[in-house]
DNA sequence: ATTTTCCCCTGCCGGC
DNA sequence: TGCCGGCAGGGGAAAA
């Protein structure tokens, strides 16, 4: 699943590629991709706009374009971002379809269709509404401090695994990285949140930017569907120490990795490494 | 106010 | 071999 480090990925090479760019013509074939907006409005919208720069929020990409106007991606569980330096395109769930003036394309395809596109204007109330606590701090940004965890943890009674996946607290993790920031920190997916003491709290502020870090480094995971921005496998997938490892001895200690649900999230978590709550 | 549940959608996998 | 139920999960709305 494409979570803050793939999407990074994904940034990084369309940020070297598009910007320059015009956008020919664009071909929305999922209404339910633009929705409410109509497929029409987003195509002519986007007809004839040069992009300016490629940025990322959390798990969200946007194409931001001259003049202000921002296409923000999601690419959700199964949406892939292709960039082809042609016009030869060979996407088996295409749901959108930009073509440059040089002849690239970059196509939107998504198997099970819960990705998103949306077209912010500039000049109007579009960004505000649509960002306003949406996503909050960027976790491998310098506004990350131990602090800043510690004061988003502090008197929350729910589960730390949850409040990890809130995206309006800490933007850009999924499952995934999670489960694997949990084990280097050596904290269980169902404690309390605010039960975490300082020394915890600072482990697992460490253990959440280490993981990403190095994510982003090996280009993301490829554990199923995900692809980079050039069709190719992350190598993350291979680096992973709980994640999809039910029964493999735990890394640190050997101790079978356990699997069970976390609010309604398969969860993956070393018995002996992480204690009960 | 915060936390939990449900739903969207389709490929895949295990069981029979 | 083929059918089928269950599972996967990001995020947002609805419910608790």
């Amino acid at each position: 699943m494409p979570e803050l480090p793939e999407v990074e990925t994904i940034r990084r090479q369309l940020d070297v590629r598009l910007p320059g760019r015009r956008i020919e013509r664009a071909t929305v074939l999922d209404p339910k991709l633009t929705a409410p907006e109509s497929p029409q409005s987003i195509e002519d919208g986007l007809g004839g706009r040069v992009v300016r720069t490629v940025a990322r929020r959390g798990k969200y990409l946007s194409l931001v374009l001259d003049g202000g106007d921002e296409l923000v991606l999601h690419l959700r569980m199964t949406g892939r971002l292709h960039w082809r330096s042609g016009s030869e395109v060979d996407e088996r769930y295409l749901r959108a379809l930009l073509t440059f003036d040089d002849g690239s394309t970059l196509t939107f395809g998504d198997a099970r269709r819960f990705g998103t596109a949306r077209l912010l204007r500039a000049g109007s109330d579009d960004h505000a509404a649509y960002w306003d606590g949406r996503v909050g701090v960027e976790p491998l940004s310098a506004d990350f401090t131990g602090r800043v965890l510690a004061e988003l943890l502090a008197a929350r009674r729910g589960p730390i695994k949850p409040l990890l996946l809130n995206q309006a607290l800490v933007a850009g993790l999924g499952n995934m990285y999670v489960d694997e920031a949990l084990f280097a920190a050596r904290v269980h997916p169902l404690r309390v949140a605010g039960g975490l003491d300082a020394d915890e709290t600072r482990r697992l502020h460490r253990a959440i930017r280490d993981r990403l870090r190095v994510a982003v480094e090996a280009g993301g995971a490829s554990i199923d569907s995900y692809r980079d921005g050039l069709g190719e496998r992350g190598s993350m997938q291979g680096l992973l120490r709980v994640h999809l490892r039910a029964g493999d001895p735990c890394p640190r200690c050997r101790v079978p990795v356990r699997k069970t649900s976390v609010g309604g999230r398969g969860t993956y978590w070393c018995p002996s490494c992480q204690e009960d709550p």
